[in-house]
DNA sequence: CTTTTCTGTTACCAATTTGTTCCCGAATTG
DNA sequence: CAATTCGGGAACAAATTGGTAACAGAAAAG
């Protein structure tokens, strides 16, 4: 499947033009209008890249980019029009991944998309989570405690790189059950997650009664903690 | 989009020279000519702040900012004749963010609004706030005292993190309520505030009974301290 | 076709949080 | 100076949340 991409862009004209560079170059591009449509999208489908706009009416920019980065660890790309956003860039105050002035040279637009996508798959492809005696490796998808494999079912196991993928932070029962079982909405969903966070905890922890690695956070969510 | 101003003025021809002042500086404005409009329109629409002329007919200036203050966060900047208002004045029982004198200068006047929606900007880009040895770490949705974590729960975070997000200016009860519980009018509303506010400052002031970091002013609401 | 494993469901308990109530003193109003 | 409103505080009740075990249908393995 080929690497998604989305835009948050107002202009038309501009989005259209975007579109078309980068489907050209074979990416899947979607388009959102706005900033909210643009998180609703983001929420319902995975995307690889975002391109936003600055200055988006309505939910600025600089929010959604925050939003953006507080929801998911999606890189981002952020298009500004120099002259009115320039104070706003030189603060950095922005978690953005790279930033490119209006207007820009499609080349080196092109170029960065790329760039940034190749840095995330190579991290993706070496990304091997240690806490202590937990390794957890996500590239053969396999699991050690103190050198033993540990043999988790799918689900646990996917419940478990939905921890490690953000590692010392909390991540509530609802996303949780969204990332691993696809569901927004489902009655049982809060004690699903509930009891697999337990079947987990049952193989990897040393006390499955007092856990180390996977903690919980009062009314917030579960985290894999960063080291013991 | 740009930063929209919101003009309660009865006096045509200064309102109108406000508008052309603030227009020309890049904002959208808007105006009404008597507090009961104001209101109305600030119920229906979203600004980023209001010019309040002190001496307005029918429902008077103070009332109105009082209101305004009891319904949103919005910053207001109070417009008054030195002469008939000083001695309101002068006592600075009034919530607004900053007050000028008519006849005012025309670029002090645009320097102070800049000023003040150029702080809110910059609290809304924070994605930490320090106050001595509090930490709001509003990415993470983590508070530290003295570099320990607390635990705050989700209502006491949401709570915290509102007064953190106008960190220095108050904010009435009824606008907490509506940001943190979402509702709007609620019998017990006022005491769940009040219990709320208590519970954060056994958790995070050094000695509740003497807060230094949230502070009540009488009968206007809390305020997060800008600094000790 | 049977056995085992995995997944989803339910019920119950304990801990914690959230909502309510009542009381008191201070500030404000008339 | 009384009456009222506001804020601080404690204590209790209701609601949520998290941990646990047990059970049954579905899927996979033998």
């Amino acid at each position: 499947m080929n690497q998604r991409i989305l835009i948050i862009e107002d202009e038309t004209d501009i989005a259209d033009m975007i579109e078309y560079l980068l489907t050209d170059e074979g990416y899947d591009v979607s388009v959102a209008e706005t900033g909210e449509k643009g998180l609703v999208l983001l929420d319902k489908e995975s995307f690889n890249l975002v391109v936003l706009d600055l200055s988006l009416p309505a939910m600025d920019g600089l929010t959604v980019c925050n939003t953006i980065k507080q929801r998911s660890s999606v890189p981002v790309i952020i298009l500004s029009a120099r002259d009115r956003d320039s104070d706003v860039i030189s603060g950095l105050e922005i978690g953005a991944e790279d930033y490119v002035t209006k207007p820009f040279n499609h080349r080196e637009f092109i170029l960065r998309v790329g760039k940034i996508l190749s840095r995330v798959q190579k991290i993706k492809r070496q990304k091997e989570i240690v806490v202590s005696d937990l390794v957890i490796n996500m590239d053969r998808e396999e699991v050690l405690m103190g050198g033993n494999q540990v043999s988790l079912t799918p689900i646990e196991y996917s419940l478990l790189s939905c921890l490690a993928s953000r590692q010392g932070w909390v991540i509530s029962w609802q996303v949780l059950l969204k990332q691993v079982w696809g569901h927004e909405d489902w009655e049982g969903g809060r004690e699903m997650v509930k009891v697999t966070i337990q079947r987990l905890r049952k193989k990897i922890e040393p006390d499955p009664h007092h856990p180390v690695y996977i903690l919980n956070e009062w009314g917030r969510g579960y985290k894999l903690c960063k080291s013991l």
